[in-house]
DNA sequence: CAGTGGTCTAGACCACCTA
DNA sequence: AGGTGGTCTAGACCACTGC
């Protein structure tokens, strides 16, 4: 019934920019319009092409010049000021934020260890120390909705950054999720990928719990350092769309080598 | 020219709801048309109309219903879905998500004290210990873009969980930026309107990072209990919106009363 | 007063889920 | 097949800023 929107007749398409027409780009990407934008922005505040303090084309000038809506734009605008990248000024322009580089995480990926030691400029990896199967504790079945004494997968990894170890994350989920052989199991992937391969679940949203300890002398074999010094100790639970929970984590980390620091900012 | 968008022609219009037509409403409320809604919203999620678990009346319903368009609706349930209170399923529908409750802290708001300890269900209270003037350090003159050892002013304060000290708060503010007397600062404020009043500046941007640490003697007079526990230290920069460095302040919270925790949701 | 970001509308098409 | 959320467009009006 209804065409597709005519474009192609732009006077200023003056980028090496190339976006799909219309709703398309869903096949030929994966990636929409918004988000192809907001990478273009970033590459360009990331070189340079935009410079630090500076202001930004106008959302108008930037619609024009890439072929999509102003709306468009404003939800790429919008991730990059949620992210303290840019800084918007009612009545006057958009400024790249100067001050970007200083945060190492950003926006509760409080959770995503690997994304957390890349955000601190290291190389992350991550050492497969143990899996077994045993009964859940009251606690853990209390929080996995789990009837008592059910069976768990505890995994045990250890994350470096560089060569450093910095982080020791231990997960427990439920037996009863597993859909692969249990033998199959690659403890060295991202834990994204590890549900998704071998639990068939995506994590939609995950509660983080940030408590202060002291490292005691089990964590202290694997990270190092002086048994009595104070560390953080990030309790996570990951929820499936379904609102099931799908994992419960603790991860020691060793915040002499790696900073925890979030950006807010508001519009 | 151009006429205000008629409306006060739809049909199921069966709620208490009260909205202003068209932007009107800038005038009317200072709120926007989605704040509005979000607060619909959130209302009906906390009274349970609708319950835990339970799935939301579509964006269409909503929209009909509210007599607002479907966008300002869906940024009304984004930023729910961004806090982990509801759930949005493609194809399926929006669900509330039970376990909203168990978080203290939204994301990023670990500057605002005040709301962590309302999100821990605390009345919150400010003493105020004391203010001073002094030089800078190095190391603050640096953080704030000041020649060295030029004059701060500095607060000390005390945070309450209802009858419990929970945080002691550390800020320190370039003396330039003062345009009120300085005497008639009043330091149990809201920091954000300690801002808006003596210095005439409001917080555009925020970078907190997270550390933990042993809590010392001096903190311990203020917050009692052991004097070698570990404590969060919670180190915050805070920014105008000419990207202008405002003030540092340093958190030491307890977290052996007050929870920090957060959600993240993914879409 | 012109230009910028902020908000809202109305309508279109898509991908996905459930039945 | 019908409905739901996900994305995008085009156009309008507002509030604020700086000249």
């Amino acid at each position: 019934m209804k065409v597709l929107v005519e474009k192609g007749t732009k006077k200023k398409r003056q980028t090496i920019v190339i976006l799909q027409v219309g709703s398309l780009m869903n096949f030929v990407q994966g990636k929409t319009v918004a988000n192809q934008v907001d990478e273009i922005l970033l590459e360009r505040i990331r070189d340079e092409t935009y410079s630090p303090g500076s202001r930004m084309p106008s959302e108008s000038e930037l619609s024009d010049e890439l072929g999509v809506s102003r709306a468009t734009v404003r939800t790429a605008l919008a991730k990059l000021a949620a992210n303290g990248l840019i800084l918007r000024k009612q009545g006057d322009g958009t400024y790249v934020n100067a001050r970007a580089r200083d945060a190492s995480a950003f926006l509760g990926n409080l959770w995503d260890l690997v994304e957390l030691i890349e955000g601190n400029g290291f190389k992350p990896s991550i050492r497969f120390l143990s899996i077994e199967r045993r009964p859940a504790t009251e606690k853990e079945a209390f929080a996995l909705a789990l009837e008592p004494s059910e069976d768990l997968i505890a995994l045990r990894r250890l994350f470096y950054a560089d060569q450093q170890a910095v982080i020791l994350a231990d997960n427990v989920i439920p037996s009863s999720l597993l859909r692969e052989p249990f033998e199959s199991i690659d403890g060295s992937l991202h834990i994204r990928d590890i549900f998704q391969k071998y639990f068939h679940q995506k994590i939609a949203f995950a509660i983080t719990d940030i408590r202060s300890a002291v490292i005691g002398e089990e964590a202290c074999t694997y990270l190092g350092g002086e048994s009595d010094r104070a560390i953080l100790k990030l309790q996570v639970a990951l929820y499936g769309k379904n609102n099931l929970p799908l994992a419960l984590g603790t991860n020691i980390f060793d915040d002499s080598v790696l900073r925890l620091s979030l950006v807010q900012a508001w519009s």
